[in-house]
DNA sequence: ATATTTATCGATAATGATTCTCTGTTTTGA
DNA sequence: TCAAAACAGAGAATCATTATCGATAAATAT
């Protein structure tokens, strides 16, 4: 992480690296807030903002994945910045990694091996459609 | 889904029938300000929070599906109101359903077959986790 | 039909995550 | 050492969604 940031000529601060840090330590998911919360533990100074600028600037360099959940909040994965699946307990609110395939029967091949109740699923692509390739 | 309606006891009002309407004769996939503009044309009196209000009571009787694509604001299907793969253009917004399965190579059907250039995707299940499941 | 009960409505304030703005500070490179 | 650019911090602004609450209207019984 640290070199990708500095071969694309970007500073890294004291700040930055403390971010960095938590994305690297956990494979929690953990949102903007709690990073910040995280953080404020060493760098009592550190504003908010400058958690969301960061996370920002990792996105744009492919050093984070960036997750929606429709919890009104979104998390960061550091660990592996590559989109891929997530199960999240509606309970707990707790996100996992759950890297497997087909979809037919993932559903009830994920509950299965994992133990889930699954009530729900969201599958989106992003891209770029055929007309709006035309117009570049 | 009028039936739906009446069979749980709710009140099938003018304002809730224009949104049904709208649900109903949509496969745009709107979301709730979208909604909120088409039924003033008929109600110019109807609020944005009744949209909100008739939107959640249909969720909750599966009527309607919400689809969050990190886009700030949500989109409702009521057309087809149970989970299902969308793909989104990532330059006009564009939401369309895209019904296939597989996954490993899906991304890849998925441009062959629809022309989208695909950049991104997301995978989200929802459920309750095993550790969950024993504390009910 | 009318009255009664109660769900629903409309208007607006509140909430809360994220972004923006602006100012001051730090780093970089000549 | 110094100017230019990048970055941080504080707090205001934004904006979708939710909550509040008095007023209204739908369903049902009288």
């Amino acid at each position: 992480m640290i070199d990708k940031l500095k071969e694309q000529d970007y500073r890294l601060t004291p700040q930055r690296l403390a971010v960095l840090k938590i994305l690297a330590g956990s494979d929690a998911h953990p949102s903007a807030e709690h990073i910040y919360e995280q953080v404020k533990v060493d760098f009592p100074m550190t504003s908010l903002a400058t958690i969301y600028k960061t996370l920002t600037l990792l996105k744009e360099i492919k050093e984070v994945l960036e997750i929606s959940i429709g919890d009104d909040h979104n998390h960061y994965d550091g660990r592996r910045p590559y989109p891929h699946p997530h199960l999240i307990c509606n309970a707990c609110k707790k996100i996992i990694d759950a890297d497997m395939v087909d979809l037919s029967k993932v559903s009830q091949h994920l509950a299965k091996k994992t133990g889930y109740r699954i009530t729900n699923y969201q599958i989106n692509f992003f891209g770029i459609c055929p007309l709006c390739q035309k117009k570049v």
